[in-house]
DNA sequence: CGGGCTCTTGAACTAGCTCAACCGGAGTGG
DNA sequence: CCACTCCGGTTGAGCTAGTTCAAGAGCCCG
């Protein structure tokens, strides 16, 4: 689930500082790593988005998590990773070789922090997707795509409603009508001819909203 | 979320095997720790079974983990627990102090490896919870509970349809009907007065209706 | 200009929920 | 010992939130 959400930007260089990089760069829709692949590297968002999802033999998908800017992911403490990770946008990505990290006291501690962070997160997520309805998900969402975009006042989602519905467990169509009603309501206002561009004009209603 | 499903009993007892124990005894429905408490100890479940749940304003409950005999619950790195824990039955547990375990590098490894195990079953459940429909919520999970309880041939719920729907996200007659329809089909069997006792006749078939 | 995206909106449908009744076992008290 | 109540589980009937199906609009790109 690797949201690095609540880590502070130093703890997340931190972890990586001491180790080479290489950058990379990926075009939206292209896998970053496949489930069950062998886990080599640790990565970095430096520009763009990234989901990570779990998919059934049917095709239904979940998105365990969106890492943006700043945020870590692929880090396993087995020998492979267990999600499929792909570019929600075009995207320039850094990467650490995972030895660099391992052995070390001080990278462990960091690791058990960040991986600490990811496990709440989760447990956030499956009371949304166990107990929330659809208005309470939106809600939900955007609060926290709020909190972790610092960009003044509007949100610049980099990924498409399919995204969205399949974080949140909802059909495409429902994300967009629960935020029509939003936008009717004047809770939040729609920008962009994509409409991927959000202003959260009363946030104090989507709090109530989110049920949190 | 603090599922030790995947990691062997030995890992289990290494955890906490140098420091000092303290055994307990809970009665069904009483409270070990609150959310947001202190979180000053770190259990093992010795006998009965343990739930850890999140709790809406209006009351909505998300079951986030059941922690059955032999699993290590109540790991934190922050300052608090993050979810209440109830005893599901009656229960006995022995707790060690936190102290004990931190600073140690041996220790801090272990506890990635536990975070890690419970972050995997995390994400395995919020694809079920925002993916997998009625039935194969309640075949995973019957599936989940036999391979975790190894008793020879029946699984013995420990916990209430209550505590079941709770932790799949659905209501309690839909998980009694889906029981019904999977015992008429002859895939189980379900026995004792309080019906709690289950038989899995066709595990294949179980399996396929998974999804997984 | 035309085809392929993404997003929105409407209308019909349905999986699962809610409400309500009922059943059986366990505990309690007369 | 029986009567009563409580609690957990099952079953039925109706309802509704959210899905599915279908159509249309705007945008991008060749």
């Amino acid at each position: 689930m690797l949201v690095s959400q609540n880590v502070r930007p130093e703890d997340l260089a931190m972890v990586l500082e001491d180790t080479t990089w290489a950058a990379c760069r990926y075009q939206r829709g292209q896998s970053i790593y496949e489930e069950a692949e062998s886990a080599d590297y640790v990565y970095q968002v430096i520009e763009g988005a990234v989901r990570s999802c779990k998919t059934l033999a049917d095709g239904r998908r979940q998105v365990g998590a969106f890492h943006l800017v700043g945020d870590i992911f692929g880090l396993e403490s087995g020998q492979v990773y267990r999600f499929r990770t792909q570019a929600v946008d075009d995207t320039v990505i850094r990467r650490a070789t995972r030895q660099g990290l391992e052995g070390d006291a001080l990278a462990i501690n960091r690791m058990l922090r960040l991986t600490t962070a990811n496990l709440q997160q989760a447990e956030k997520h499956l009371l949304l997707l166990g107990r929330k309805n659809s208005g309470e998900r939106v809600a939900a969402f955007l609060l926290e795509m709020d909190s972790r975009m610092t960009e003044a006042r509007s949100i610049a989602l980099p990924m498409t409603r399919a995204d969205i519905a399949d974080y949140l467990g909802l059909a495409i169509e429902t994300v967009s009508r629960v935020l029509s009603t939003l936008h009717k309501e004047g809770v939040i206002s729609v920008l962009g001819s994509d409409h991927r561009r959000i202003v959260i004009r009363d946030k104090g209603r989507l709090s109530e909203l989110s049920a949190d």
